[in-house]
RNA sequence: GCCGGAGUGGCGGAACAGGCAGACGCGCACGACUCAAAAUCGUGUACCUUCGGGUAUGUGGGUUCGAUUCCCACCUUCGGCACCA
């Protein structure tokens, strides 16, 4: 062979930052509005600009940058925009414990992470970069909220909140997290604490949100979604108390009404001061108050044994009239349904417990076919199948296939029901009493009440010398001058609303702001939006399902309501990643020492590399452990792919070799085009191996050179691109290709080439594989029948028994059964 | 408890529509090169075996000529939810 010192090494750290120079020199991924060209708006979940870009971020964006790249080769005009999610408790939390300012800490995190994030050599449009604390992008939030309020979908009301005393912030319930209900940021339990808060109406759009149509959405994440709004039927029935006040309850087995033996109450509700005797005043405001400090009980008991105190009320039974006791208890829940419940103790588990539990009466009152009428004071468990109707009045007798219906028309005729839905999904708490993020735009007027901050006023600016240690209180409300203002509409004094928004917020429309970052009319420019919207794949982790990936839906959902965007979804397709595990299979985390740092990755096999295993080591969709000697077989593979195109070799090769060559070629190109069209990733790779293989295989035959050759290698580097862009652009610079490879077209698959010329016929006996026949493509059934027959390796096993059937697969397989 | 994934060699994984189980890579073993080592290249590598073959895709059943793939039950594991009336 030659000598090899004629060939330059391959020097990733040399090549890698001179390519992402000059590729964003000469704006190779800043595309254009183009009607003439179809648009891909490929888009990746922001990251948090935590401090140091983590190997997750680049599990996340590598395969998503590949595709990218992939599409922008097969002709698409392709937009991949990156951005940060600016606002958040991590900057207050470090702030507080480095002593530095959240502006100064996050903005110091973001100009080091543009630096990590250039490094994988991403594709990303960073003319469109959006950072959501800049004032010129919380201005649109701000706006946003406004356009809400103004369309009635956002409103401001007492509630009991989830408040974390350790991050001093009002939890959304969603951000509670674990059976002793600690915060999800920093594990304290959380206690309860009545604030007025800003509310958007996301239970207006529960029904629309379980509509997936026209959305290639994976259908694990619909059902995490569909059990998050949780949509019940069932009857809303109204109870009477005995002084005549109206208590409603929502009820999904109506045909039980007759059994309910008692009234639930949640602690919180209303009602509960006006049913209450004096003697059990007592008893109930204790009972209340430990209900606020749930989080501690919680820990303390480890049974959940079902607590409850009796009220003295009872209420009127509108089916039977009989008079029922009315309790408080922590199992029913203010913020599900009407925060109460009429407990049927014989045909529902819950309240059965709690029924035995107090010595509360148990009422039998439905019979499920096939089983002994039920005594009560045998039962064990309450049975909740259906069945036929007993002791329930006029409807007594009424089958199990009618009940339902029976029970709902009973309800109506006589005035105390109707049926209706209840959802799991509850409205969403935008409030934070918090400083490091976006003021809510608001103002309180002692003469005109609630008034919105004019639209050419905003934005309302988070003001810089706050004192952000945490006391309970909005840091905004501390400020000694923020919130004193005028109010627009009647000049008087007045004052802001101190609380910020949620961030969750920022990030459910920063797809919209990449398209136009610097417009000033509006969020977006609508011509940018009609061009690009909506984003053609979204990819992001899945941890994601139930918070942001509805939030944003619904986000558009009310932004279209409100006359801003088009169309019912914002994101066609959505993939979800997987999660990287440390080496030793666990869960990465700087406490257990697994945590694997992509700096350091990148200094020592170069970023391509990296990329390569990334997209090489494990299923996307699934995740898995890191090696740090399996990254050595990619380090390897693109040493092999740098030495085997450059590294000239002589002679000729046979025809059958250079055939075989161009099947090996076009047969990959066809497996990687599929694979990326359908996020295989891992196959990519695996397959461009393969073709090395092969080629490393006809080189040593004297391929080199050769015009099969020389299609091979083209097609190598292009398949190259968009999993390692650098070593692609070099090679196909030096092997005198036009700048730059990415953006050339993808190859077209030469299906004529592709076609084996001999295929493995797989003979069996009774299923069991017993001999390989290699034949032509084209074998017609008959022959292929009789080839098998013939085999020695059957005749041995068939031993002269007789044959019962012969399966033939065309071209594929026969099967003999004897 | 409910919902949703996943269980394949020593390891990560492959098998695109029910048809060759283990592609590709790691690791390991042997060989070449070397004074030697590293690097690199080559060969081999599921298990058992009386060398005929037999057994293998978490476990047990089922459907089928044929099951990693479809159905049922169970086990393990990861993630989500948490008394939802």
């Amino acid at each position: 062979m030659m000598d090899p010192t004629a060939i330059p090494t391959y020097r990733p750290e040399d090549i890698e930052p001179k390519w992402q120079a000059r590729w964003e020199a000469d704006k190779l991924y800043q595309p254009e509005r183009d009607p003439n060209k179809s648009k891909f708006y490929a888009l990746t979940m922001l990251p948090y600009p935590s401090g140091d870009l983590h190997i997750g971020h680049w599990y996340a964006m590598t395969p998503s940058d590949a595709r990218a790249r992939f599409k922008r080769m097969q002709g698409y005009n392709v937009f991949f925009p990156i951005g940060f999610d600016a606002f958040g408790l991590p900057a207050e939390n470090a702030a507080i414990k480095h002593n530095i300012h959240p502006k100064k800490w996050t903005y110091a995190n973001i100009e080091h992470m543009r630096g990590q994030l250039r490094s994988m050599g991403n594709s990303f449009d960073w003319r469109s970069e959006i950072i959501s604390s800049d004032p010129k992008y919380y201005r649109w939030t701000q706006w946003f909220f406004e356009q809400f309020y103004k369309h009635g979908l956002a409103y401001q009301k007492m509630s009991p909140v989830d408040f974390c005393p350790n991050c001093n912030t009002t939890l959304a319930r969603e951000q509670v997290h674990g059976e002793d209900r600690h915060c999800e940021r920093c594990g304290t339990p959380v206690i309860r604490k009545d604030l007025k808060q800003w509310f958007f109406k996301t239970s207006d759009y529960a029904e629309e949100l379980l509509n997936y149509e026209g959305l290639d959405w994976p259908e694990f994440i619909k059902t995490l979604q569909q059990n998050w709004i949780g949509k019940s039927q069932g009857a809303s029935i109204t109870f009477k108390t005995e002084a005549g006040d109206p208590i409603e309850v929502f009820t999904t087995r109506p045909d039980t009404l007759w059994g309910a033996t008692f009234m639930v109450l949640s602690p919180e509700h209303p009602l509960v001061e006006n049913v209450t005797t004096s003697a059990q005043l007592d008893e109930v405001r204790a009972y209340q108050d430990q209900a606020k400090r749930q989080s501690d009980i919680q820990r303390e008991s480890a049974t959940r044994e079902k607590t409850g105190v009796f009220t003295g009320g009872y209420a009127i039974n509108p089916a039977s009239g009989e008079h029922i006791p009315i309790w408080i208890a922590d199992y029913v829940l203010m913020g599900y349904g009407t925060g109460a419940v009429m407990a049927v103790p014989a045909h529902d588990q819950r309240d059965f417990e709690f029924a035995r539990q107090f010595n509360l009466p148990i009422k039998v009152v439905i019979h499920p076919n096939g089983v002994n009428l039920i005594d009560p004071d045998e039962m064990t468990a309450a049975v909740e199948a259906h069945g036929s109707m007993v002791n329930s009045g006029p409807l007594t007798g009424t089958p199990e296939s009618e009940s339902m219906a029976a029970a709902f028309r009973f309800a109506e005729e006589n005035e105390f029901g109707f049926g209706t839905t209840s959802y799991r999904l509850h409205d969403w708490l935008i409030s934070r009493q918090r400083y490091w993020g976006a003021p809510i735009p608001m103002i309180y007027c002692p003469t005109c009440g609630t008034v919105p901050v004019p639209e050419d006023q905003l934005p309302v600016l988070l003001p810089d010398d706050v004192e952000w240690l945490p006391t309970g209180e909005s840091p905004l409300k501390l400020h000694p001058t923020w919130r004193f203002t005028t109010c627009p509409n009647c000049g008087g004094p007045a004052e802001r609303e101190t609380d910020t928004m949620d961030t969750f917020m920022c990030s459910s429309w920063y797809h919209l702001r990449y398209l136009s970052p610097d417009f000033s009319e509006g969020p977006f420019d609508p011509a940018q939006y009609n061009y690009w919207m909506p984003v053609d794949t979204y990819t992001g982790g899945s941890e994601h399902a139930t918070m942001h990936l509805i939030y944003t839906r619904f986000f558009h959902k009310a932004a279209r309501d409100c006359g801003i965007t088009s169309g019912d979804e914002p994101m066609l397709q959505l993939r979800n990643q997987g999660m990287v595990l440390g080496e030793d299979g666990e869960k990465m985390s700087k406490s257990r020492g697994n945590v694997v740092n992509p700096d350091d990755l990148v200094a020592r096999y170069g970023a391509d590399t990296v990329r390569a295993y990334i997209i090489f080591f494990c299923r996307w969709e699934l995740g898995g452990p890191w090696s740090s000697t399996g990254i050595e077989g990619n380090s390897r593979w693109l040493r092999r792919v740098w030495y085997m195109l450059l590294e000239p070799a002589e002679g000729s090769a046979e025809p059958e070799v250079l055939r075989a060559l161009r099947r090996k070629a076009h047969q990959t190109l066809k497996r990687v085009s599929y694979d990326f069209e359908n996020f295989e990733f891992n196959t990519i790779v695996s397959s461009l191996m393969e073709l090395l293989n092969e080629m490393g295989r006809a080189k040593n035959a004297g391929a080199f050179g050769s015009e099969e050759w020389n299609e091979a290698t083209d097609i190598y580097l292009r398949m190259l691109a968009p999993v390692c862009p650098h070593i692609a652009e070099e090679l196909w610079q030096r092997l005198g290709k036009p700048y730059s490879i990415h953006t050339q077209a993808w190859p077209q698959v030469d299906e004529e080439a592709a076609k084996d010329e001999m295929i493995t016929l797989i003979v069996q006996v009774n299923g069991k594989l017993r001999d390989r026949i290699l034949v032509e493509p084209g074998i017609g059934d008959e022959e292929a029948k009789q080839l098998a027959l013939a085999s020695d390796a059957v005749q041995q096993t068939l031993e002269g028994r007789p044959i019962r059937k012969v399966i033939v697969v065309p071209g594929r397989l026969v099967n003999i059964v004897v």
